[in-house]
DNA sequence: CTAGGGTTAG
């Protein structure tokens, strides 16, 4: 039994009665409601989606089924609660007429598919069916629609919804333009029209400003959104927690701490709504950028925390080795009424693979579907092969592989032919790299690994064939770059890089740095390196990392005993882990590296990861 | 009765 206020002008304090289950109606006063507004507000009330289906067959039973106000009403609620098909199934049945239908009808309709993941195709089919029936958009279809085509990311699909909008002159209406440009940049290779558009627009406030912010940031482009986001306070718009949220996010790209740490006090001194969003971005970015106690402390200062805080503390921790105060804050969460995602299980289950817990990580692994229902996705799967490979259980990760219900995909192999590789299982590494070579012969990581195979077996003929394929293929390998933060800078070193001024003095360091780890019984590894040249070039090649390169440069700008921050866009080389330890002892220097897995704290000749990577 | 930008993942 629900009771309804009524919305008709007459009838005042009148409320109706429903009895939804026998879909009969009792009206407290006299009968003098139209049926039509009775189910407009029986409609209104509907929270859930049981409702709407009784509600529908009181529509149908009071013969109201082509009434278009009433099923405009009906697709706005069934927009609200996520049943698009219901809604397009009934509309579009034999008893409605489609001629009665209006813009708000179709905007309810297309805003619904808009919105539903793997449904927006349809948003775009919604409305040429719109423009079929002829019907006209208005300034209200258009954010809609740029919103579908954002989710799918197609930019010619984005340029002719663009032609339609100039089509019907709505270009000048500022929503329509923000989602604009938000869409431009959600579109692969799209961003750089959409900050065309963007310079083109008289008047911008925060969105347009968060929009462009954030497609840089999605990209990876975080340096331009950093500069952008600069160029906003030249023009002197005032940010708020969203654009926040998107600089945030370039920052933890970028792995700038003292940017993060400026940021922070930027928020507080603006007074920025610290949503929580707005934290769960600042513990994302404290963790990510090296400070994971600031993180702890911003996410027990919250008042309210999402799955979201959980998750990004928990990463965080498994990202600096710190697996069992992981494990610790999982069991909290569960102890309170937080229920774990399918998400926060691959943190979890990656803090125990980095901290080599390896009983916990099966453990949680079955507790996730027998407890929580949660069907292990790739991910997970890809977490468990990494957890025993990480402890050297090669066997049960080939095991673990052959069990697995769903065919392992290349990430999951490239873990299996890592492991085989520095446990010595040459031959398998071998055989299952060639294997994947031909199933996925564009991928360059794959002759990467397979040359460092080669490398190790001392086979420099193969080396030189892969190396040949390689280049009759045009591949090449990402090269590896280290990042500085320094007096504001953000510095970047490629391998062999002498674009930086300063360049003879750091290579003036680097050998002083190679002499002196000689001396304390440093041996390169000169097997890592790639070039079929003699031992003395490899050693060369070795000092001129950009890890190395970077290191140099911070010991000679940077006060003795400070810590440097480093961030690599590839994982740690070998030769340059076991070199950065005996760097941190000569140079009393405590050296924190991240690199694209995790966080290595080196001091005193020591590395937090325990070898364990 | 409808409209713009944002967070976690091997």
């Amino acid at each position: 039994m629900s009771i309804v206020r009524g919305c008709g002008p007459s009838l005042g304090i009148n409320r109706i009665k429903a009895n939804l289950l026998s879909c009969r109606i009792i009206t407290s006063t006299s009968g003098n409601r139209r049926p039509d507004e009775t189910c407009l507000a029986l409609l209104q009330s509907c929270d859930a989606l049981p409702k709407l289906f009784q509600v529908h067959s009181l529509i149908f039973k009071l013969g109201l089924q082509g009434n278009p106000f009433v099923l405009t009403k009906f697709t706005s609620k069934s927009s609200e609660l996520n049943s698009v098909d219901y809604a397009h199934s009934i509309l579009f049945s034999a008893q409605s007429d489609c001629s009665l239908y209006d813009t708000f009808l179709f905007n309810n309709l297309i805003r619904a598919y808009a919105q539903t993941e793997s449904l927006k195709a349809k948003a775009l089919e919604m409305y040429n069916f719109m423009l079929q029936c002829g019907v006209l958009p208005n300034n209200y279809t258009y954010p809609f629609m740029l919103k579908a085509c954002a989710g799918i990311g197609d930019l010619s699909l984005g340029r002719s919804v663009h032609g339609s909008v100039l089509k019907f002159g709505f270009h000048e209406d500022v929503h329509v333009r923000n989602t604009m440009v938000h869409m431009y940049c959600c579109c692969r290779g799209g961003i750089d029209y959409g900050r065309k558009l963007f310079d083109g627009m008289p008047k911008r406030d925060s969105v347009p400003w968060s929009a462009m912010i954030g497609g840089y940031a999605r990209l990876g482009r975080s340096v331009d959104a950093v500069e952008l986001f600069r160029k906003m306070q030249i023009a002197g718009v005032r940010p708020d927690e969203i654009t926040m949220v998107s600089v945030l996010c370039a920052c933890t790209d970028l792995g700038a701490l003292e940017l993060g740490r400026w940021i922070e006090t930027f928020i507080e001194k603006q007074k920025v709504n610290k949503s929580v969003v707005l934290c769960n971005a600042l513990i994302d970015m404290f963790a990510k950028c090296g400070d994971v106690d600031k993180a702890l402390k911003l996410f027990w200062n919250m008042s309210q925390r999402t799955i979201v805080s959980w998750t990004s503390v928990i990463v965080g921790l498994a990202m600096h080795g710190r697996g069992l105060e992981a494990v610790s804050l999982f069991e909290e969460m569960k102890r309170g009424r937080m229920v774990p995602d399918d998400i926060v299980f691959i943190g979890l289950l990656s803090a125990c693979s980095h901290s080599g817990l390896v009983d916990q990580g099966r453990e949680y692994f079955d507790l996730m579907s027998k407890e929580f229902g949660i069907v292990p996705r790739m991910e997970h799967y890809g977490c468990m092969v990494d957890l025993f490979c990480r402890a050297g259980l090669v066997k049960e990760a080939l095991r673990f592989v052959q069990k697995m219900p769903v065919e392992p995909n290349p990430i999951i192999w490239r873990t299996l032919i890592n492991a085989c590789h520095s446990h010595g299982e040459l031959k398998l590494a071998e055989s299952i790299t060639k294997q994947l070579i031909h199933y996925e012969p564009l991928h360059e990581a794959n002759y990467v690994l397979l040359s460092h195979i080669y490398a190790k077996k001392f086979d420099w003929g193969e080396k030189t064939k892969i190396r040949e394929a390689m280049d009759k293929k045009r591949m090449k390998k990402i090269p590896g770059s280290t990042m500085i933060e320094l007096n504001n800078e953000i510095y970047e070193f490629v391998a062999g890089d002498k674009s930086h001024n300063q360049y003879r003095e750091i290579y003036k360091m680097v050998d002083e740095m190679g002499r002196e780890m000689k001396k304390a019984g440093y041996v390169p590894t000169t097997t890592e390196v790639t070039l079929d040249i003699d031992e003395e070039d490899k050693e060369d090649a070795l000092y001129s990392h950009s890890e190395k390169l970077a290191i140099a440069f911070a010991l000679l700008n940077t006060p003795s005993g400070t810590p440097i921050r480093i961030v690599k866009n590839l994982r740690v080389c070998g030769d340059c882990h076991s070199a950065t330890k005996y760097i941190s002892k000569i140079y009393s220097r405590e050296i924190v590296v991240r690199d694209r897995n995790r966080f290595h704290h080196f001091k005193d000749g020591i590395c937090s990861c325990r070898d364990f990577w």
